[in-house]
DNA sequence: ATGCATTGTGCAAAAAAGTCACAAATTATG
DNA sequence: CATAATTTGTGACTTTTTTGCACAATGCAT
């Protein structure tokens, strides 16, 4: 593990610059003269090898890469000093979830309620996250990821084989669409993976030119939404996109599926210890218990 | 504006250090002594005034604080990490949306579809995001934000007032249920201001003892399908509950709305010179239209 | 032209960060 | 049980970085 961080405390005078676009008023938020502003702004130029600023009439101007690079490094720095505004304030609550985005949204968000009646005494707190790290570094009892096994470095619970299918609305092609019909639409997809509907591809005999690769992906929930308004075809995984299939929102197009990997349950260290995090492990475990019994995901859906 | 940042030097040893829980290994991946490692840790501590790390048999091990904040500035590093690896690689894309999450979930995403069948030429990317700072600082031709008038800085259009009522599944509550019934259940919520359940139950005529605030909240689309799963009352926007309630899944429970800013949007200095860009903006206020033309939520929704 | 505001730079001062060597504490090991 | 091996804490010192100041340069406004 080693990331290219950039020296920090330029970053900082940077941030401040872009945001006010200005060397002079960000040497008076961060108290200090407009010549160490300057300083850390050529600096930090030098070192990224690329131009932040601009000379403008009176002052600087951010250029496309600056302006780029500032809009993701301030929303860092926000959560940064939150982070460090708030430290100490426990987080307390019962207990805390985080899921893969997708899979918060369309399994354990709508079953929560269901939980609630069931469990009156503990108190859920459900938080989305892609991240693919070790759950021992993120402030959850719980956590569900989609990653292979080998891959998790805690031992771990299988919720899902997550078979990965497209989907599309109703209608949007015709039945039992074939392979290039399906890969001429718009393709969103679930997993982070640019390569999975290549890997689609190749799982349903295609055998054409490959497929081009998209750089940049919407995110699944998003993604999902868009495909039930027939923005395209969605590879994603059959736990969930159940529920649209269920409400007729969504209709799977291939019998083929593709794997990239499973979701997978952890727990934090000596989370077990705690009665109510045992409880929802188990409360997750049977709420997905129809997922490991065989191919839910062709129950009333016949394609075509 | 002024953030509280604490000295990011320090805090990129004490990162590292939580990681791996050792200054020794974590002096290796900086390339420093673990003199270093322990000297900013140690600054940290004293500057942030809370207890990081506490003494464990032959090293080190993180209290819950630092724990938690590990949890909270690895993500921040990590993106600051990434933003800098890939500066430079133009966004390209044709228009960039971005939206406030629940907006872009259950307004924008599922009518792409029926855009991109009207304008094949424009591809658009959607990307959710809850910032409340100028679009100048973010990259995206379009952004939808939430906010009052005055709070954004560039001339905006309106798209919508939204009107927050509290929605929940239907049967959860008897018809026309006592905003105290209303109030006695768990509370949800759309926006961030903690105070938006009392701000409804004031205007709701609630006299009784003022609500305790929650420090946590369920973000925005995780809390809307867990209101439609029965898991409480949801106070939203009617523009994203519609959806929803068309659908059954929910259901308003008041007539009484309360406000706190409106949907607006937000165009990037000088994006109006793209065809394309004046293309979507159309498309958006088209979309939205029927929010401005009278009070759209109360159709096909009886209450009770 | 004359202010006024903004950024760039040489130089010296100040502050920060780092190293080294050694101490202290604890675990593993013969 | 003593000894070796880890690991962190600390004082003294060095090196590097950062900063402020004063002044230069540039460009806009009046």
């Amino acid at each position: 593990m080693s990331r290219s961080l950039p020296p920090l405390n330029a970053l900082r005078a940077f941030e401040a610059a872009g945001r006010h676009e200005s060397f002079s008023r960000a040497a008076a938020e961060l108290n200090v003269s407009h010549s160490a502003i300057s300083r850390h702004v050529r600096g930090l130029e030098d070192r990224l090898g690329a131009q932040l600023f601009a000379d403008a009439a009176p002052g600087v101007t951010l250029t496309p890469e600056g302006r780029s690079y500032l809009a993701r490094v301030t929303p860092a720095l926000d959560a940064i000093a939150e982070a460090t505004e708030t430290i100490g304030e426990a987080p307390a609550g019962q207990v805390v979830i985080n899921s893969d985005p997708i899979f918060a949204l369309q399994v354990v968000a709508p079953a929560l309620g269901a939980f609630a009646q069931a469990h009156p005494d503990i108190e859920i707190r459900l938080v989305a996250s892609s991240a693919l790290a070790d759950i021992d570094r993120y402030e959850a009892d719980i956590a569900i990821r989609f990653a292979h096994a080998g891959t998790l470095a805690r031992q771990n619970d299988l919720i899902s084989d997550a078979p990965l299918f497209p989907y599309a609305k109703p209608g949007l092609l015709p039945p039992q669409p074939a392979v290039q019909d399906i890969l001429r639409m718009r393709r969103l997809r679930d997993r982070r993976d640019p390569a999975i509907w290549q890997r689609w591809a190749d799982a349903a005999g295609w055998t054409g030119a490959p497929l081009d690769v998209q750089r940049w992906r919407m995110r699944a929930p998003l993604g999902l939404e868009a495909a039930c308004g027939g923005y395209g075809v969605y590879l994603g995984s059959a736990e969930c996109a159940d529920r649209k299939c269920t409400q007729g929102d969504l209709q799977r197009l291939s019998d083929i599926p593709v794997t990239d990997g499973a979701f997978r349950l952890l727990l934090q260290e000596g989370a077990m210890r705690r009665k109510p995090v045992r409880h929802v492990r188990e409360w997750l475990l049977d709420l997905t218990a129809r997922f490991r019994a065989g191919p839910f995901w062709q129950v009333g859906q016949p394609l075509g």
